[in-house]
DNA sequence: TTGTACGCGTTATCAT
DNA sequence: ATGATAACGCGTACAA
């Protein structure tokens, strides 16, 4: 009972292994009933081909896959399912493979287009910066998708990217808040990685700041805890009651994710805080809870749809050679809600 | 370049494949100097083994998979992160599959098998019930994690499985709202597929209104949009603003996930409704926004990490033969909050 | 239309 | 300690 080869099915049949690998391939140059008989016979006793045997030989499977550094972030849920369903489309096949957090995304590559013979990646999430060296290696296309690149690489031919300016975006939004007259804006910031989307994010505070001749009081820069999810609300929280124990006077806060921003807000709420008469709450991504919090979250809205399609697209075109790489910068949207208004 | 074989680092390196292979893989009888030297080719040239041509020799790959139906689910990102770091905690490789709506989940883990020479598998979301027929063809261990069992299989003996059992504990829900005083409680229910939890849930209801002698208002029963994830906020949203506008009466409504409950909520307070002065609401499943809320949801908390725990450590038992398979049911909480009051 | 035989890249076995 | 070689299960020329 215990694994079945192709062989076995072959015998059973009364026919020659290549005529059970006709027929299970859709080959034109076989017999209907032969065929027929073959396929019944292979569900009756339940034969499953060997994917492994079966790589090693074939070299025309469409195939991409996509790597996704932080399950922790919801954000990249929404991404994750336009671009399911865009690849599904596009009859291409798919396998999507979670990072860790210590782990090279680059050699998880590597290893991934090995097995599988992959025509192409998507990578999701990580830093925005990586080892050219390690980048060359990679001999499929590939595509770092809402992650921003680093600026003056010269090595931009051999990928894409998709991606919001994270710090104009950013900017942006504190722009917006210090035109309706705050001043002290605490900024809720994911810290660890050194060169994440925080980091980008950040500038854009400081980039605000400075345009106004504002000195950046760094008792406003929250880090998130790096014990825990570092996009969770639970962090949010946390990370806010703390400040407030702090006494620090602040009008308004900005968390560069929305889900770190539903936590802001409970902990404003328990400590008797009205959002936004007492204190404004800004957040960023745009993700579906911002719309159904109360109160509604103000926020900077990623094109999540918009730049997952386009990812798939454009990898799929390059793959295919009908296109070039690109970098290409989409425009985010400061959605003005409820949580945000004038300070006090 | 292209395609580098661990024929072309012998022969780089001057020594014979087997050697090379030894180097790879660790092998004692190698002589240290000889494995520095094949190593640093290998790094140099940048060769990575190929991992079908290795699954087709190897028998001894430490490798379970999980495979997830319904990635719209968010209660399924907790679970699979607790997973994920127990399966690494004992040393055990794991790759993770998203399964589509429409496939059949035992079919894509009857390839994985075969592809990845599995230990064993878990399954998250999807039906209940399966094929006999089909559960016998899988002949590596497998358990369902967080997905109640058909009563009265006989074939229970196969296969494992944890979970809440979802009729007793909507039952408990469904109580204690009565208990409070509702006696028109609507319930936002998924209903497409027709052996989902959401089901149990829904007899759970149907349950509790019998015990006291309460007709159930088929009026009540509100079913969720199937054009949209089944389990998102905007779901909940949509469902219940439709319900509002059909003007039938009702004190409280019991959401089927703590997501749905949140998409009522945001419906219930745009059409000026207070909770829980006005109409109660109750969810399902404890996922962190409902403490983050507000109102904070009263729901079914699920013990996700212990049944995430458990459901590893059986799965590896069973296969290294320390135990038997086993159906395990955990109890779930019944968390009052803020969102459930008396009715007016 | 069908069957035979070889090769894919690797590891395991057996000599050396 | 090392090298040659036989599997692993499948697809596919090529022969029949």
């Amino acid at each position: 009972m215990e694994e079945m080869t192709i062989k076995d099915v072959a015998k059973k049949c009364g026919v020659g292994v290549s005529t059970v690998s006709r027929a299970i391939n859709n080959h034109p140059d076989i017999n209907p009933e032969t065929k027929k008989m073959v396929m019944d016979v292979i569900r009756q006793m339940g034969y499953v081909p060997n994917n492994s045997a079966r790589n090693l030989k074939r070299v025309d499977a469409k195939c991409i896959a996509v790597l996704i550094k932080g399950i922790t972030n919801p954000f990249f849920s929404a991404v994750i399912q336009v671009i399911e369903a865009e690849v599904q489309k596009k009859k291409y096949a798919m396998v999507m493979q979670h990072v860790e957090a210590y782990e090279n995304e680059l050699e998880v590559a590597l290893e991934l287009i090995k097995e599988k013979r992959l025509r192409g990646i998507i990578f999701l999430g990580g830093t925005y910066y990586h080892d050219p060296k390690q980048l060359e290696k990679l001999n499929v296309p590939f595509v770092f998708s809402t992650i921003g690149t680093v600026q003056g690489d010269e090595r931009i031919r051999t990928y894409s990217n998709i991606a919001v300016d994270d710090r104009v975006e950013s900017r942006k939004m504190v722009d917006y808040l210090l035109d309706l007259g705050h001043r002290r804006i605490a900024i809720v910031v994911e810290g660890t990685a050194a060169e994440s989307v925080g980091q980008l994010r950040l500038e854009g505070y400081r980039d605000a700041l400075s345009a106004r001749g504002i000195d950046v009081d760094e008792n406003l820069i929250l880090e998130v805890r790096d014990k825990i999810d570092p996009y969770s609300m639970e962090n949010g929280y946390k990370t806010m009651r703390e400040f407030l124990a702090t006494e620090t006077e602040f009008t308004a806060v900005f968390a560069i994710a929305d889900f770190l921003a539903v936590g802001v807000c409970r902990a404003l709420y328990e400590a008797g805080l009205r959002i936004p008469e007492d204190v404004s709450v800004a957040g960023y991504d745009g993700i579906p809870i911002g719309k159904f919090y109360t109160p509604q979250l103000t926020t900077i809205c990623q094109p999540v749809e918009a730049m997952a399609k386009k990812t798939v697209t454009l990898l799929l075109d390059v793959i295919s050679g009908k296109a070039e790489h690109e970098h290409i910068t989409f425009p985010a949207e400061l959605i003005i809600r409820e949580s945000t208004g004038k300070p006090k």
